[in-house]
RNA sequence: GCCCAGGUAGUGUAGUGGCCCAUCAUGUCGGCCUGUCACGCCGACGACUCGGAUUCGAAUUCCGACCUGGGCGCCA
């Protein structure tokens, strides 16, 4: 019976094991082997002189990273890794790696970024890049028990969609039969047609299409959207929803990942909440001060600006009251002030993670501001219907998944969080 | 889309006109080695993205192509 690697304690008499051939240490009389599985990695110890023939034979063809089965007593050894080590009775070689590997799994030598996604099946077997992933499904799991637990629907929404109807990014062609169609940017229209659904809270964690030519460390062409949309709230009760969200991801991560952190070398501080809410006037003077630029209301923060507010906070962030005219047109406006609207961004002080808002539930005022924005009602009549039967007031955000594991853990590039990134050049693996 | 930088063994690098039939590390293969843990030591193997041009001579300069990284714009 094989068990996991990380239950092979000093105390166990026997074990077996499987797993892969991590690193090889030849001595001559004495070879060292390490053999790693998901859970972790032991040594396996062979005496010339006492191992059995069997055992010699096969480890004369092995080579690292192919896959054995281990069976044999087990010492506990204060020099061995864990503290124990096998000196084995089987060692079988159940599938031999060819050599030389595309890349060194042990990182002794490093790898550029390109060669590894070229091989990400094996870069994956690196115990650093796998905690990151590790954690990032710990975040996730984290972010569905958070919504679950408070009462929220888990939806999913189409990817194909007939029309662009969020204006903005580029959006991706696809045929559709003899249908034109595109892979949706945002699943913000379905969110609300199902508030006009009476679901009153729902989440939903999927795949977003963006056609940007966009080269840069922090943006993909397909990323991970963790969106809600709330019935009956206004712009300021989903900023609670959403920093409660990152507090959760972050407090599972720290309560339960020690060991995915110490390996990514990561002291993971839980941000506490309520985050700082500043107006965008207000960002706009400490982007300002911080660049020297002259920045006037209706600009938007660009890459410099934004970051040089983000170092002067320090900490995750609300920016609020933005300009009506540079949010979507489905931000609600201020009654008593229409050019702002009560939309926000949750930023991190590296970057933007999330942007929300009030949405208009009332059918005229949205028609108004859809051509107000000088957009088409044409493509609408699917979204807009929903507005003349009954829409309650509902607000929502839109959050990427890789950005907030990418600053969780600080990575420096976005591709480090995902498995297998979509960006302008890469479409394999 | 605009701008900048870059492509050298499987991997990561040095080399900016002759000192380079190319450096170092890692790897692979062979040899020695009974406690390694980046094992050590000896030996070998393995590369200048492609095409054109300049030059007595090009990894090195120029032009084009292809590929890659990054910045900006825009965005999550």
């Amino acid at each position: 019976m094989r068990v996991p690697i990380c239950e092979v304690t000093p105390e166990t008499e026997y074990a077996e094991i499987t797993g892969w051939i991590h690193e090889i240490r030849d001595l001559g009389g004495l070879t060292f082997f390490l053999v790693r599985d998901r859970t972790g990695i032991i040594q396996v110890t062979i005496v010339r002189k006492k191992a059995p023939e069997g055992v010699l034979t096969t480890i004369r063809e092995i080579s690292r990273e192919s896959v054995v089965r281990v069976a044999g007593t087990v010492k506990a050894i204060d020099k061995a890794v864990g503290g124990r080590e096998i000196t084995p009775e089987v060692f079988e070689v159940i599938n031999r790696a060819e050599s030389p590997l595309p890349l060194d799994v042990v990182e002794k030598v490093p790898a550029e970024l390109d060669t590894r996604l070229d091989a990400r099946f094996l870069d994956v077997r690196r115990p650093r890049v796998n905690a990151v992933f590790q954690i990032r499904s710990t975040v996730l799991d984290a972010v569905h028990d958070y919504f679950f637990r408070n009462g929220f629907i888990n939806i999913t929404t189409p990817k194909i969609v007939a029309a662009a109807t969020e204006g903005g990014t580029e959006l991706f062609p696809i045929a559709y039969f003899e249908k034109e169609a595109f892979l949706n940017q945002s699943p913000q229209l379905y969110k609300q047609m199902l508030m006009a659904g009476g679901f009153e809270k729902v989440f939903e964690i999927g795949p977003i299409f963006r056609a940007e030519e966009h080269n840069t460390v922090r943006h993909l062409n397909e990323a991970t959207s963790i969106d809600t949309e709330v019935s009956f709230a206004d712009h300021n009760d989903v900023m609670k929803i959403l920093e409660d969200v990152v507090v959760v991801a972050y407090d599972r991560v720290a309560a339960t990942c020690d060991e995915h952190l110490a390996r990514i070398g990561i002291d993971l501080e839980v941000p506490k909440s309520p985050f700082p809410r500043i107006t965008y006037t207000e960002a706009l003077e400490i982007a300002s001060r911080g660049t020297g630029e002259d920045l006037a209301f209706g600009d938007d923060l660009g890459t410099v600006a934004e970051k040089a507010v983000g170092r002067e906070m320090g900490v995750h962030y609300f920016i609020v009251d933005w300009p009506t005219e540079i949010k979507p047109y489905y931000a609600m406006p201020y009654d008593d002030d229409p050019t702002i609207c009560r939309a926000f961004d949750l930023m991190h002080p590296r970057m933007e993670l999330s942007s929300g808002a009030q949405r208009i539930h009332r059918h005229d005022q949205l028609v108004d501001q859809i051509q107000a924005k000088g957009l088409g009602v044409d493509g609408f009549e699917f979204y807009l219907k929903p507005f003349r039967y009954g829409m309650p007031p509902h607000a929502g955000w839109g959050m990427g998944a890789e950005r907030l594991i990418m600053t969780m853990l600080d990575l420096a590039n976005i591709r480090d969080a995902v498995l297998f990134p979509r960006d302008r050049h890469r479409l394999t693996p």
